[in-house]
RNA sequence: GCCCCCAUCGUCUAGAGGCCUAGGACGCCACCCUUUCAAGGUGGAGAUCAGGGGUUCGAAUCCCCUUGGGGGCACCA
């Protein structure tokens, strides 16, 4: 085993998010092509945000998504396990506490009794006079009478971290060289709330050396944070990781991905029914790619072929229809038995919406399979696709009568000889193969198009222009229900354009 | 505003100085297959590699500038 150690650190303060589930991924793909390690850490230092509902959204997610993880907690709200636990910061406390009293004994943080609208006042000042915003240090160098005078008051203050001068530099997985004066990243910092509770740089970082991280790879938008990070581990006497930025995925204007512009939380697409070989090699092809032309790839062929070398530096647009064709791809490769399995609960959802009067079998469904298998992009589309079929009574749209090509004379006078044919090849031999022939033969000695014909039959049946072939559509309906659908389409018509 | 990052078809990308008359995929268009819809097959349109300067015998690839885009600058993460 390499010491490789990588983590994804989600804060549960929301559903799990598409960035988030990508920089899960391409940190798991990264430990596992290393042969290291991927651990789940929860950072929920908000209180007033974070949410064991979020918490399991996030969880439940990433284990869908077939990530798997060696340290961590395993369920939302459960025990986590591992070396350098706990795994959850607010369990984490005293860690932060015994740093930031080291931090502040060595003077390399101050107690700051600034105001939440005093400090705002200030950048609203700075911002108007087209300054940077920076903290204006006025807590920076208080004498100890000050900070009694301002105790009096009854001023509880938060932390703040010196932030030294000079350049940072460190050299970026995915960007290389990266260097940034600290003069730029807005002054000394706070690392713990006036509540006592830290703050997301400070957490991130003691965490990050306690649990012996060695490559934090994350989103860019941490880039120029990072500094503040280097800072800080260096401050705390810790070697520093390596940093690798991935690119952000964006909105389709190119800003970074948002739930206003774009489907971000991955529960949508599990509830559209993208399935989770479709959405991981998605992910995993934004802003990296093998090298080669090869497109579909499963989660072990990823791991095998990953090198965070080649991981793109602009960020990439999320494309959905991209992801429906590589949804598509997957649903066609997947075991039958799996399909059915899996389309169980989106049927489920039509019966309980209403769209389906009862559920199919899986004999049903094993026979349908062939057919309904190359034609869904989701799992979710299946009751567009064969709901027809499970429903008691069958309404028909009075515009698809009669059908585009035909009057209604006509179409009346098809689905008549038409039930008849069907009618004489019995119940018994009631397959596809014997319906066919003398269905054509009928649209022969009428002078139809087979087409014509057929397009009839396929809206009285199924109230859609669009199904499954149509044999296969009249089999999986059964003998009696096709001539039942038959003739309620007939009285229909009749009633509609009475003559 | 300041700092940082980025820049190849509409989108995701291949490209590590000559293999590039820039390749693939999605999407789009056409044709084939075909009872509809898909799937599949074949073909096509689509990028003067953001623009301009260098370096080099030679640049999409290296350097600089410009432009454009994005991100960051919280007692959020």
């Amino acid at each position: 085993m390499s010491d490789v150690r990588v983590r994804i650190a989600p804060s549960p303060t929301g559903p799990l998010h598409i960035g988030t589930a990508r920089t899960a991924l391409f940190n798991y793909l990264f430990a596992r092509n290393q042969g290291g390690v991927f651990i789940l850490r929860l950072e929920d230092t908000d209180a007033v945000r974070s949410s064991i509902a979020f918490e399991k959204d996030i969880v439940d997610g990433l284990h869908w998504l077939g990530l798997t993880w060696d340290e961590g907690p395993d369920v939302a709200g459960g025990p986590d396990h591992g070396p350098y636990g706990p795994y959850r910061q607010m369990k984490r406390l005293p860690l932060y506490e015994e740093a930031a009293a080291r931090l502040r004994a060595a003077d390399q943080a101050y107690p700051c009794y600034c105001t939440p609208e005093e400090l705002d006042a200030v950048r609203r000042r700075q911002e108007a006079a087209h300054e940077p915003p920076r903290y204006n240090r006025r807590c920076a160098l208080l004498t100890p009478a000050q900070r009694a005078a301002f105790e009096a008051e009854g001023r509880r203050p938060a932390l703040r971290f010196r932030v030294a001068e000079g350049l940072i530099s460190f050299d970026d997985m995915i960007r290389g060289r990266v260097e940034i004066d600290t003069a730029n990243i807005g002054g000394d910092f706070i690392i713990v709330r006036a509540d006592g509770t830290p703050l997301y740089h400070f957490t991130v970082v003691v965490d990050d050396a306690a649990m012996k991280i060695s490559h934090v790879i994350r989103g860019e938008d941490h880039l120029s944070n990072t500094p503040k990070h280097i800072l800080l581990f260096r401050a705390l006497g810790e070697p520093e990781p390596h940093f690798g930025h991935l690119p952000l995925i964006l909105n389709p204007d190119r800003t970074k991905m948002s739930k206003r512009k774009s489907q971000t939380a991955i529960a949508d697409y599990i509830e559209q029914g993208f399935v989770r070989e479709a959405l991981v090699n998605y992910l995993a092809l934004l802003g990296w790619s093998t090298g080669t032309e090869e497109e579909v790839l499963s989660l072990p062929e990823l791991v095998e072929r990953f090198d965070i070398r080649h991981v793109q530096k602009a960020g990439a647009v999320f494309d959905r229809e991209r992801l429906e064709w590589l949804n598509g791809q997957w649903i066609r490769r997947l075991p039958p038995e799996e399909l059915i399995d899996r389309l169980r609960t989106f049927l489920e959802a039509e019966l309980e919406a209403g769209g389906i009067d009862r559920m199919p079998s899986d004999g049903e469904l094993k026979a349908l399979l062939p057919v309904i298998q190359e034609r869904l992009p989701t799992l979710g589309a299946i009751g567009d696709l064969i709901g027809f079929l499970f429903v008691d009574r069958l309404e028909i749209d009075p515009s698809l009568f009669p059908t585009k090509r035909w009057d209604l004379a006509t179409t009346r006078e098809a689905l008549v000889a038409a039930r008849e044919v069907i009618a004489a090849v019995g119940e018994v031999s009631f397959e596809a193969d014997e319906l066919e022939p003398p269905l054509r033969r009928l649209a022969d000695e009428r002078g139809w198009k087979a087409g014509d014909l057929f397009m009839a039959i396929r809206v009285a049946v199924t109230g859609r222009t669009a199904t499954p072939p149509l044999f296969d559509t009249l089999v999986a309906l059964g003998y009696e229900r096709t001539l039942e659908r038959l003739d309620r389409a007939l009285e229909a018509s009749n009633q509609e354009a009475p003559r």
